[in-house]
DNA sequence: TTGAAAGCGCTAACAC
DNA sequence: GTGTTAGCGCTTTCAA
């Protein structure tokens, strides 16, 4: 009664195909791995006619390799995050490693529940941790044999990983001290969560280009985000309601996005009335009016790096050294969303009422 | 001379719990698959003080099932795809399956690569092939055993799976009757490849809606993009350097996001010199002066489906029914980028000169 | 060069 | 309820 006859054959084995081509299983293995056989056209042709593929799964079960990378990312729609899988996916492929791409929707639990039917399925782990997690997850932990790069977010406990990150500081106060440049002081800040390491960087970023222009960061103007848009839109609708500021900081793109959208929504023209800044570019940045000054960083090329770094581990001899942290560069893209504050914030440097 | 000699011992296995427990292996198995046992206790601690994962490898071998789902889309930072993903995962977690995701880059060969080493890796696979693919994979043919959901896109050969489709001639008919009835007549499209589900229906649904109106499509205003950003970009180029139209339909968001920042270089006005629709909503579209009116369609809604046709086949009963199409309906959401002619371009309903 | 045999870790009969 | 046994498909000693 089924439907059709071809087709519901079991999938050849090599013992299937060693029969048709009259030698031992073992001699198929052999030319299959590339070693010398006396009857390699035979047991091709067998092959070939029984359209043999071999088990990965029993393979892996021998070997103990699986030859799959797991790359856990906490939000694949996050263009950034999209970004650094095409550079992982890159420099994969020719490595004849498959990826296991998830998505933890930065939901530690989520994660580690990810991570625990990983372990076993991969062979290294390419981990961009969800920003509730302080510590390595306990699955990681427990099982320290798979080689990890973690990728843009470290953890509280640190350095036992091979780590790609960028200069969040650097970066943030690179974009603050120019806002200070245009004489900007009044600067709001919209933060991501300060126990996830850009969220804590960017924000060290700001307070110190402050800092550095003999300014401080006004406690009623900090607003702390998700790193998701609608975080952005809330924390920007909070401070248009309450704040004095004449410059914005936004700490990822997709907070950028919401801000962008509160702002248009309330109607404050940017940058005439507010000046905007935000860490990484958004997507199409330049159909957005006015282009959004951001700062930018390597995308492909973390996860680029990212990878390099694993397959060492897996196949170079680096399997033992000491863990490695990359920390990559970032630059400043000026584009139209900012300019010198409005007159009526009155001159910079002559304090005039208070 | 290993770093630590904590962590380096080899993971636990059933027979290790067995052994603690001073029961047979089986009776662990049975335990761990929720049958009654005398020394539920017992075996649980061992469970516990050995920190006992099964192997999924050697599971799987055993039951020829993997629980993992395979997840093969053209371009993941497209973020229709992105959500259709997320669509696919929430209704995934829940049946404890396991997404591998991957990425064909639109490259057919890739993706044959890639379903070449994911059967056998995988119980099941939602599929957007990619669109150089006019017949199923030779991969997928070969092992008809993995139930399959199509997405987004068909083969030639056709009806042998399911699959989640979306009205595209309708949604492309109805945009172009809108544009028919603000007076459009000499309306552009930049079509997708012709050989792609997607592209060729929505250019059909185009031809429809200007026939609907008595008009028909100008060869010379049509133009075949590739579904990505740099082909809406160079096509768009192409045609504000030689056409004569008022309006434009975008087969899709990517190629709209080229198309505009064309339009932008240029310095075209929409919707004053051009009106402007599309395909599919465009990311952070309420940023983007002015909206843009497009044919939305439901997204995170089309993975859910996917996801629950697949869970039919594996779970349920269903295994051997025949394959079901669903198609989704489209909405086309009216925003500021279309106006009516220009006035220069002559009454649309009184032939002047020709 | 090749075949026989053992075993990767787990589960499912089958007997007790 | 439990232990014994066999075997999933493959690779890899070990002899020949």
């Amino acid at each position: 009664m089924s439907p059709t006859s071809r087709g519901e054959a079991p999938a050849a084995t090599i013992t299937d195909v060693a029969r048709r081509a009259g030698v031992s299983p073992a001699t198929v293995s052999r030319f299959l791995s590339g070693q010398n056989v006396r009857n390699a056209e035979v047991v091709w042709r067998a092959v070939e006619e029984l359209g043999y593929a071999p088990n990965r799964l029993a393979r892996s079960l021998k070997s103990g390799r699986t030859r799959n990378i797991g790359v856990v990312v906490p939000d694949i729609t996050n263009p950034f995050f999209g970004a650094v899988v095409k550079g992982i996916e890159s420099s994969s492929s020719d490595q004849a490693y498959n990826l296991l791409l998830c998505n933890t929707d930065e939901d530690a639990e989520r994660q580690d529940h990810l991570l625990k039917t990983l372990v076993g399925a991969v062979d290294a782990l390419i981990l961009a941790p969800a920003i509730e997690s302080p510590d390595a997850p306990e699955a990681l932990v427990h099982h320290r044999r798979v080689p990890v790069v973690l990728l843009d977010r470290e953890f509280g406990d640190g350095e036992r990983y091979d780590s790609v990150l960028v200069d969040n500081v650097g970066g943030a106060q690179q974009a603050t001290r120019y806002l200070t440049d245009l004489g900007h002081r009044d600067i709001a800040v919209i933060s991501g969560p300060l126990n996830s390491t850009p969220g804590r960087q960017r924000h060290e970023g700001v307070e110190q280009g402050m800092r550095d222009a003999g300014h401080a960061l006004d406690p009623n103007l900090v607003e702390i985000g998700d790193f998701r848009e609608t975080g952005g839109y809330l924390a920007m609708k909070s401070l248009l309601a309450r704040g004095s500021m004449t410059a914005v900081f936004v700490a990822n793109n997709l907070m950028a996005a919401g801000a962008l959208r509160a702002c248009k929504e309330v109607g404050v023209r940017i940058p005439e009335q507010l000046s905007f800044v935000c860490f990484d570019d958004l997507e199409l940045g330049e159909l957005i009016e006015p282009a959004i000054t951001s700062v930018s960083r390597p995308t492909v090329a973390q996860g680029v790096l990212a990878m390099s770094l694993l397959l060492e581990r897996l196949d170079g001899g680096a399997a033992d050294s000491a863990p490695r942290r990359c920390v990559m560069e970032t630059r400043l893209s000026v584009r139209d969303s900012c300019s010198r504050p409005p007159e009526s914030s009155g001159p910079p440097d002559h304090p005039s009422t208070t």
